[in-house]
DNA sequence: ATTATATGTGAATATCTATTCAACTGTCAA
DNA sequence: TTGACAGTTGAATAGATATTCACATATAAT
């Protein structure tokens, strides 16, 4: 993509910095699906149930016990990481059982762990 | 942290999956400190500024550049960036260098985009 | 000194989103 | 069939946040 394409309100300093970096930008839709995923493990309830289903697979009820929160809140973010393709389900009679989907999912957990840690 | 400290609309199932749950859960504290940290990488501009900044310090303009969008919104996003210690800047004249601080940043950059590779 | 440029910042707006509430579906048991 | 329970879901509300705008600050050049 080229710089021709934006509006600025600025003048160019660094034009080989500017060209290069410009070059060597990844797709739009690699940043939205980046920016996506990330906004995902953002919120410390979702944060909360991932860790939770790290451990064991587990039912909405179980989640909202384990979280302290109502059903209703748990089953709509559950919903939105399974939409995010980060868990998955199966049923079982009554019950729901969430578990982790994306293997991902734990390493970038890891290190956000030692981000935090190493900020202390 | 206990189960009793909570108010929850629904009664446990697997008592003992949600005590040993509980029991491995970690500080409050840590969940909300992971989840600020993926909420800062969890936007399209900041993604995308984190990402120019992979590959050299550059400049408030520059990067306004770069990104085709105005410095004073790029310059409210580097300030965002600075307080969670994300990036770091230094000054030279009028101009206001900034560069990545946190090694962490580049790993969970990497197996985002795993991740959404993987997706596909 | 004056002007131009690079950056920072508070307030306002528009948009997004997490939770609650109320209703609903589906399944099991009596 | 009826009731109880697990889970889902749309609408509403409240809170968060990204960008714009206008202005402020700081530095360099004339």
């Amino acid at each position: 993509m080229s710089r021709n394409e934006f509006i600025c309100d600025c003048s160019v300093i660094h034009q080989d910095v500017v060209d290069r970096t410009i070059k060597n930008m990844a797709e739009e839709d690699t940043f939205n699906k980046l920016a996506e995923f990330f906004k995902i493990l953002g919120d410390t309830t979702r944060v909360k149930i991932l860790f939770a289903l790290d451990q064991n697979e587990m039912c909405v009820c179980d989640i909202a016990n384990v979280l302290g929160m109502s059903k209703s809140s748990i089953s709509h973010q559950l919903g939105t990481l399974r939409r995010s393709g980060i868990v998955k389900c199966r049923k079982s009679g009554k019950e729901v059982f969430y578990m982790l989907d994306d293997n991902h999912v734990k390493e970038v957990f890891e290190i956000g762990v030692e981000h935090i840690e190493h900020k202390k």
